[in-house]
DNA sequence: AGTGAGGCCTGAAAGC
DNA sequence: TGCTTTCAGGCCTCAC
């Protein structure tokens, strides 16, 4: 479910509310998430202070004062909701983590249990198993036409599918691949090794674009994900083709009655929307 | 090595 | 109205 945009602005809540908190208590009512939580989790986090939170590809890390860091992945369809510390609340369906602090509470909602909560020591985590394979952040300078390029060298699979590979880019997920290939006028059916210098340089403007108005309108609220403060992101109406099948796209001038729409097929298992006309 | 299918789960929406 | 099927922001494993 939730792609960068929507991690970085449960990011960003979580920053202004848990960053220095103390942490008091740790109820898990199923450890049965994508992995189980671990049997030590609660005494890891138990009466530490969270000393730092941050983004790494769809991963949120909270760093904890005891040399330890929780690494959390939301799955498609997890949530996390923020309440004040001083509010009493009844656990709700699907509620699986609670973490009470002194500055907030923070629950954990994920009805399909893709998630993945667990810790490892702060020391280790550039090589722990879930980061040591994933690529750079589409906002890193080093995010850069020609690194694409390098990365696109030979490789014969769809552009599309190979936006969604973390190991190259970090966060892009089934949505913004689609939004970013039309801002960049580049079909999804392309294939890496045919992208071209200047095919790269649009691709990497486009998806730092895409994601930038993401973040700033709040991610995008489909089905499961809202805001750690129950509102919702607004960016789904900025979508241009995902979600639009048969409609015209927005740049679209042609007439009516010519049957020109947003198409939809699979790629790599995957919805994927484009409009054939403005996407070469 | 790289790709496609299947699996993990639940629930909303569409189809009948 | 109800029952059944399809599909969903992710990602891992397993066959080919």
């Amino acid at each position: 479910m939730p792609e960068l945009p929507e991690v970085e602005t449960i990011k960003e809540a979580l920053k202004k509310v848990a960053d220095g908190a103390f942490v008091y208590s740790v109820d898990i009512y199923n450890r049965n998430l994508r992995e189980n939580i671990p049997d030590n989790f609660e005494h890891i986090v138990r009466n530490h202070i969270i000393i730092n939170i941050y983004r790494r590809a769809k991963y949120i890390v909270l760093v904890l004062d005891s040399g330890f860091s929780l690494i959390w992945h939301l799955g498609m369809s997890g949530r996390i909701k923020i309440l004040d510390s001083n509010v009493s609340y009844i656990p709700e369906k699907h509620d699986h983590v609670i973490i009470k602090t002194d500055k907030s509470v923070i629950v954990y909602n994920d009805a399909r249990r893709f998630g993945l909560l667990t810790y490892v020591k702060t020391t280790d985590i550039a090589s722990h198993r879930l980061f040591a394979h994933i690529g750079i952040d589409p906002f890193s300078e080093d995010f850069s036409p020609s690194y694409l390029i390098q990365m696109f060298e030979n490789k014969k699979t769809f552009v599309k599918v190979a936006l969604l590979d973390q190991s190259i880019i970090a966060g892009i997920g089934n949505i913004y691949a689609s939004e970013a290939l039309y801002e960049a006028k580049i079909s999804p059916l392309r294939l890496c090794k045919d992208i071209s210098f200047n095919d790269a340089e649009r691709l990497v403007t486009a998806i730092k674009n895409t994601l930038s108005r993401a973040i700033a309108a709040g991610g995008s609220t489909l089905k499961d994900y809202k805001k750690p403060d129950g509102s919702m992101g607004y960016f789904q109406f900025q979508h241009c083709v995902y979600g639009k099948e048969g409609k015209q796209c927005p740049a679209c001038t042609c007439d009516r009655m010519s049957g020109c729409k947003v198409k939809k097929i699979v790629l790599g298992g995957r919805s994927t929307f484009y409009c054939p006309r403005i996407q070469k």
